[in-house]
RNA sequence: GGGCGCUUAGCUCAGUUGGUUCAGAGCGCCUGCCUUACAAGCAGGAGGUCGGCGGUUCGAAUCCGUCAGCGCCCA
């Protein structure tokens, strides 16, 4: 240790982070302490394994990223101190389409187009604003302290990652497990790619369900006539005589497209329809009626218009009754030739119109009724997604299912919390095959080779020469790339160099615990488990910790485009890595969502800020109060006072509460227990009570001393995974005490044992603490002032042996000058009260009690003690009580019953000679 | 349409298997204190029939049903 140990009063009497942040993380990563070698497995050693949700490279971090972060660095340090070998890899995600839109976003600016640029060239554009941004994510984490292995740090598009893309397409490939397929897929028809289901996110809209008439071709009329007789009442005749039926859409513009109009097989009504045809208005095409189960005869007319090309169910239908495909978009969603000529080059908004108008000028729109519902929008630039039938590649994921499925039904993998179980193994048994080419440039390209001579397909590991069938080098590359979450969902073991088998692999797969946000559920969290599975025949991590979503104060989700971000940099800036991480964790219930003003980033954020404060003054006072003189082993010291064992007592306690909190996952728990220990005991209490002893010649100084610093160093380490700045730094200007051999990071976790435990002491404290509490009402009851002593009777139970010898504590505490044992003398004017023990408190207070305002309060007093005695008694006579409840639990409150009689028995008397006083 | 979740103090939320949490924290509010660790603090205090109703139980914020309001996911 290179640094000399400051004076205490030399330090600020604030926390600066600033100060000292920027030093201890070059320690730490100077020190090693962040990384794990697979050798250290090797050796025996016991992993931790966290592998980072890998952050997208389109933009900085923001407080979900915070939020994540925090958590996962909290349960790796705290394994690490426990011993096992922690490594939490971090890394990015190079976010296909995400990426691409920025970047071609910042090319328009310049009026170009990544055409312009080409292939090539636009790529490495994309790369160079990777480097940036991706360079700034990792820094963002180093700022909130996060203690990932920075020497792991891997990019989806690095090249072992990339091989292992590769190496997983063609062994699906080979396994035919992935396919090629011209089907209904989702399509952006601004970022001109597919997207997969995920990817097509449903928002509720306000539209319209329009019904349009089709009328019947010639020669249909009977049957017309005969539906109509069994009842459709969809089907009638225009003014000119002709029949027509009518059906219902949300998408009319979609009508240029129909070959087709279909009928449940088992509907009564339309039976004899099947088979004869329409006229589809505005084409002059005529399109036949066909029976298919889809469509669900209750629904709207029961009629169904069929446009293949443009609507999966649709597309579905087509292909079990032969209806032709017709495609009227092009990809940009324009009407195509395929449309009759006065709809082509119309966008599909306008041709919605034209239709509509068209339709009803020809007298064959029925109507319109107002209709909510959900209009899928892409992911990333919220453009409405239309379907589009085109080749594209696909994962078959049923068997990829099955085990990922079993997982989670037989515990191998659970859910944090439990809830999202369900939605999980829901998802997985309505599993649908993946979409998982994207027609962009920025990403993995699809290893799949076409042969121009023999039209061989080929999904090769190494880039061929030459066609494996005809041997011809006419080969081409297919254009296309692959979906991002087709790398991220191999994360867990390319990290680690699959599909070499490394050591890294054997040593840290599979990992431990996933935290993340439930969004991706689907999108990776799942598709991880069927990979890992797949792949390496085990699930990727056991815990899979679902956080909550970091909100405004009005409860809107943090966004760039809402403006209601809250940078992470800045507050860490402002307040420190600790108060960011601390409010987070104190914030976040499990699973539950975390509210911050992003207007008000000191309300949102000093809590945190104040808590790290008291932390650093707590230390600080140990400090000043110190001196240099040797700490002894708490081992070594004989005489300990009765706070001591009690703070010694609450130690104990607050190591097994912060530990089951802990390996619960109720990170916000721990920080609860913790923040209670330091500050409700240890700082009101234990440290008020030996300032008196602290003082150069106090007496029982050493013990004080010897106990202060074992506390101090305890409340350190088991703060230390969430607030790890300001434990570090006062673990470095501590006084050792035991095994203290390195930096906090690497300090021994306290486990949890009975030792010290001090049930007695614990008692005894708790009543000294409800003599205070009651001096102190007492005194601001009457507003005597805190220059003020009062003497104190305290008599009639055994609280009064507490106070032998404590005037010091009892005169900084409460400002007790004196402690009588024997009542005051008959008349004597002052407050009273009763401990729960049963000792009478009296302070004598002649020259501002007011005698009305005593009785008052007295009475206010056994009012509620009689309250709660009538609501015990009433319990105890309850025979159903006694004899049902636990013996435990009748005794216990047959104790309460008894303390509360004492109490109420002892203030009434007081209150009666009260008003036997007169006033 | 199917499913999930939430509703506790003015605000944001804890409350783990029903009984030592007869309802807690932080912030805010009121009162008093610059008490030589901390005013980013300390002390004292006000404030809630735990969304409504019904049920199970000796006992319900906690379990069940139902209604109301809010939110999310899937189709």
């Amino acid at each position: 240790m290179t640094l000399q140990r400051p004076r205490a009063r030399e330090l600020p009497k604030t926390f600066d982070p600033r100060a000292v942040e920027s030093r201890i993380l070059r320690m730490w990563e100077a020190g090693g302490y962040f990384g794990a070698a697979a050798e250290a497995v090797e050796q025996g050693g016991h992993p931790y394994v966290i592998v980072i949700p890998p952050p997208n490279v389109t933009a900085v971090l923001h407080m979900g990223h915070g939020l994540n972060n925090t958590i996962q660095d909290v349960l790796i340090r705290w394994r690490r101190m426990q011993g096992r070998v922690a490594l939490w890899v971090p890394g990015t995600d190079h976010a296909g389409i995400a990426t691409q839109n920025v970047v071609e976003k910042r090319l328009a600016a310049e009026g170009r187009t990544r055409h312009d640029l080409g292939r090539e060239a636009f790529v490495e554009r994309v790369w160079e604003h990777v480097r940036d941004t991706g360079g700034r994510i990792l820094g963002q984490l180093k700022a909130i302290g996060c203690s990932c292995d920075w020497d792991r740090t891997r990019f989806t598009l690095d090249e072992g990652l990339s091989r292992a893309v590769r190496e997983i397409f063609v062994r699906l490939y080979e396994d035919g497990l992935i396919y090629r397929g011209e089907y209904i897929i989702n399509w952006c028809p601004r970022c001109l790619t597919a997207l997969s289901n995920e990817e097509a996110e449903g928002a509720e809209a306000r539209g319209s369900l329009w019904h349009l008439r089709y009328p019947f071709a010639p020669g249909h009329d009977s049957v017309a006539a005969e539906a109509r007789a069994a009842g459709a009442t969809a089907i009638d005749r225009l003014p000119d005589g002709r029949w027509y039926l009518t059906v219902s859409t949300t998408r009319p513009e979609t009508m240029l497209g129909d070959t087709g109009v279909a009928v449940s097989p088992s509907d009564p009504r339309y039976g004899s329809l099947v088979g004869a045809s329409v006229e589809l208005p505005l084409t002059g095409r005529t399109i036949p009626v066909v029976a298919d189960r889809h469509v669900d005869a209750e629904f709207g007319t029961g009629l169904v218009k069929v446009t293949p090309a443009h609507d999966p169910n649709d597309f579905d239908i087509a292909s079990r009754t032969g209806l032709e495909v017709l495609n009227v978009m092009t990809e940009r969603a324009v009407m195509n030739e395929n449309a009759p000529a006065r709809f082509q080059r119309l966008s599909r908004e306008e041709a919605r119109t034209a239709v509509v108008a068209a339709l009803d000028s020809e007298g064959l729109l029925a109507g319109r009724d107002d209709h909510e519902h959900a209009v899928p929008r892409c992911y990333r630039c919220d453009t409405v997604v239309e379907p589009r039938l085109s080749e594209q590649w696909f994962v078959r994921m049923e068997p990829l299912a099955r085990p990922a499925l079993q997982a989670s039904r037989d515990r191998t993998v659970t859910f944090v919390p439990d809830r999202w179980t369900r939605v999980y193994e829901h998802w997985m048994e309505n599993i649908r095959d993946w979409c998982i080419s994207r027609q962009l440039w920025w990403g993995h390209r699809i290893p799949v080779w076409y042969c121009s001579d023999c039209g061989a397909t080929m999904a090769c590991r190494e880039d061929p020469d030459a066609c494996a069938e005809c041997g011809s080098a006419a080969l081409e590359q297919d254009a296309d790339v692959l979906d991002t979450w087709f790398s991220s969902w191999l994360w867990p073991f390319s990290v680690f160099g699959w599909p070499e088998e490394t050591s890294d692999l054997k040593a840290f797969y599979p990992g431990h615990t996933l935290s993340t946000a439930p969004e991706i559920l689907f999108f990776w969290v799942a598709r991880m488990i069927m990979s890992g599975y797949h792949a390496m025949g085990a699930e990727p991590y056991r815990r899979v910790y679902l956080h909550g979503t970091v909100r405004d104060i009005q409860g809107r989700k943090m966004s760039k485009s809402l403006g209601n971000g809250i940078d992470p940099l800045e507050v860490v800036e402002l307040y420190g890595a600790d108060a960011l991480r601390f409010t987070l964790i104190a914030n976040a219930g499990v699973g539950a969502d975390i509210r911050l003003d992003h207007e008000d980033l000191e309300a949102a954020f000093s809590p945190g800020r104040n808590f790290v404060n008291k932390l650093w003054n707590a230390g600080r006072f140990a400090l000043m109060s110190l001196g240099d003189d040797p700490v002894l082993p708490l081992a070594d010291v004989k005489d300990l006072a009765l706070e001591d064992r009690w703070i010694l007592s609450r130690r104990q306690f607050a190591v097994r509460r912060a530990n089951e909190e802990l390996e619960a996952f109720r990170i916000h728990g721990a920080a609860e227990v913790l923040r209670d220990f330091f500050r409700g005991e240890f700082a009101d209490w234990y440290l008020e009570s030996v300032k008196h002893r602290l003082r150069p010649g106090g007496r029982g100084r050493d013990a004080a001393r010897a106990v202060l610093v074992h506390v101090l160093d305890t409340i350190c380490r088991l703060l230390h995974p969430m607030v790890p700045f300001v434990t570090e730094e006062l673990w470095r200007l501590l006084p050792g005490s035991g095994d203290r051999h390195g930096p906090c990071i690497v300090a021994r976790w306290p486990e949890p044992s009975g030792e010290l435990v001090d049930a007695d002491a614990e008692d005894r404290f708790d009543r000294l603490r409800d003599l205070v509490v009651k001096v102190r009402a007492m005194r601001k009851e009457y507003g005597v002032g805190e220059g003020r002593e009062v003497v104190l009777h305290a008599f009639g139970g055994e609280g009064r042996l507490l106070l032998d010898g404590r005037g010091e504590v009892l005169r900084r505490l409460a400002r007790i000058g004196r402690v009588e044992t024997a009542r005051a003398a008959p008349g004597t004017i002052g407050a009273s009260a009763v401990l729960r023990d049963g000792t009478e408190l009296f302070m004598p207070l002649a020259d501002v009690i007011d005698l009305e305002r005593e009785r008052e309060r007295l009475a206010r007093e056994t009012a509620r003690l009689q309250g709660r005695l009538r609501g015990l008694e009433a319990k105890l006579a309850n025979e159903n009580f006694v004899t049902r409840a636990p013996p435990a639990v009748v005794e216990r409150e047959r104790k309460k019953l008894q303390t509360c009689k004492v109490q109420f028995t002892k203030l009434q008397e007081k209150l009666t000679s009260l008003e036997g006083h007169g006033s």
